[in-house]
DNA sequence: GATGAATGAGGTTTCATTCAT
DNA sequence: AATGAATGAAACCTCATTCAT
């Protein structure tokens, strides 16, 4: 009582209180679902009062949009670097296509939560994070279109498709990878890559 | 009530009272979310009361389950038949591939369900319904290593991660797949088929 | 499948239908108390379909209602046949007390659904059930006023009062008595008895 | 809001809102049951909502809990005072008996709570109540064996025993004490203290 | 910046009972 | 005599959010 009562658990420990925030509710989103998670779990596991919660975030649908917004807008960037370097086109959707899927692995809870629950944001909120998501296809789909244009890989499927063909792999990564088991990040990335590369390359 | 009050809606014309509540159920879940979808939504759908759904249903989750069972099944005959055919074994793959992209796109709203609300089951059942599936992959998965043990796969790529991250692309179809759009289901079944056996090709 | 499912319990296997119906209902409500059993429960342990149930009992109420009828009648013709005999009233007060403890342990069932839910029975019912405990009580009342007018028992206590206090130790059998346990019912019923009668004797 | 809709009725008035709701349930318990009330006419009696309720009271359960806890540590207190009395210990077992009856019908509410809804708490808490009452009796058998001993109490049945017997009358008094009736609390206390006393004599 | 009591709408589920067969 | 599908009211409880302090 005199000092407030630290009954915080594993979150409340460091930072400030939007980031404990941030990161209990990523565990707890990744966990159980946005729907199946309280307000008050929350901020239970955060080590803070719900007036807190609302003092920084405007409500529950918010601190989902904003789980979204780190990691969304931390692959853009690298997809924008990885697309404008200066290497064969085939190289760079091997790496762009490498990248998505380590990072997505190195934000695993991010990632589940991003494909099970967007649909629960808002309708604005969900234009929102669409359009950035849209913005990231656009940008690897002129990769793959360039490689069409190039000879490089096959023209026969539509580069619209490949996009959407590739991408449910990064999808599913929360349904099945496991942290403990014996693939690395790299290793799925490089995997994934390489029969995304195969799989484009022209039939003879 | 020689009248009877028929506040039904779109789903109360035909079939039994379980069948038209499982198409609502499916409609509306695909639609909102399981979560954000009430019973009584459901019940109101489907022109039918509350106790009636909970006489033929133990909870909602049993709705849910349901759902899912109808096109896991399918599926997994459909993979059996396929698997058995005495066709060589590129053949096989591509036509499962193609058949389980064409199947999940004609149950799509299942399929989105599926991906989207499993994780929201009761354990137990979610355990029964992660048991069929895992049946299924590995039926897929026996396919691949045939494939690779008669040197027709290239084998640097484990037969467990060309599953995961074929099935990736099944997962994502709810997300982006229009049925008004100019691609039929058969269309999408043939490109990704084909993107997966190029990809699977051993490498010079 | 062949011959109908013979899924019953317990009560299932003999007696009418109505017998079945009470046996099952008195143990499911002292178990587990009237309001909190079900009548699918009831019909469910007695073998039966709720159709059937509901053409022998008008309402749950009345199944309750039967219960009690069963052993009150039973302890008003004891009573009176006791009351009646050529005996010291000392003697048949002893008689009557003892005997209204041994046929209470002998259907403790009925004896803790007696005392716990009778306030549950619709106003009509719980009228006609206080009226024939009354009945008893005055029965059992008029003869300690017998003995206190013969200066056999004490008259610093009003016999209504007596028969209150005597009363709760029925009541509170249910709470207690354990039909494993070392003292018979007859045992208790002469401590008990005699507990009361020393009671009663005149003080000096 | 200036106005403030006050549809409060008799509880509403005064205290706090844990103890207005302590104060209406025990009223509403002791009325109609705790299974024939709910707890939107518990929270209606007392002018408070459902969340308020459910804000200090972890279910309608706990309000049942709370109910015994008050009365049972009253008794508790009592009975310890009056056990390490310096009097004989017919006096005290006299003073134990007299205070039970007089405090259970000053609390009647709680009392026929007591006896009648015991059983319909959960399992845990059902346990801790036992746990307390069975130290109360614990405490009050103690003094029958020590008058036992001492020659004072008669030695034919067992304090065990007693302890039901006279118990049973403090469960009952629910059932027929009369608030507006000719007795005071301290006239029934008395009279079965007197009654029970009488009874314990040693037999010539 | 932060609290936590209070709201009130809405959630899922249970249940005694009815009635066409 | 007996069935079991269907009703509809009411039950307990949860939750995101607000607001006076």
């Amino acid at each position: 009582m005199a000092r407030g009562q630290r009954t915080a658990e594993a979150e409340a420990g460091r930072g400030s209180v939007p980031e404990r925030l941030l990161r209990a509710a990523t565990r707890l989103f990744a966990e159980r679902g946005f729907e199946s998670t309280s307000v008050q779990e929350v901020v239970a596991a955060a080590g803070v009062t719900k007036g807190a919660m609302y003092h920084y975030f405007g409500s529950k649908d918010d601190l989902l949009y904003e789980v979204y917004g780190r990691v969304l807008r931390m692959q853009t960037e690298h997809l924008v670097e990885i697309s404008s370097r200066d290497a064969p086109v085939a190289e760079r959707v091997h790496a762009a296509a490498s990248d998505v899927i380590v990072t997505s692995i190195a934000n695993l809870d991010d990632t589940k939560i991003f494909f099970r629950s967007m649909h629960q944001l808002a309708p604005e909120k969900q234009r929102s994070v669409r359009a950035e998501r849209r913005q990231y296809h656009e940008l690897f789909r002129s990769m793959v279109e360039q490689g069409q244009s190039e000879g490089v890989f096959r023209s026969d499927v539509p580069a619209d498709l490949v996009v959407d063909y590739f991408f449910g792999s990064v999808h599913h990564l929360g349904t099945w990878y496991r942290q403990d088991g014996q693939l690395t990040g790299d290793d799925v990335g490089r995997h994934f890559a390489d029969l995304l590369i195969a799989g484009l390359r022209p039939q003879s």
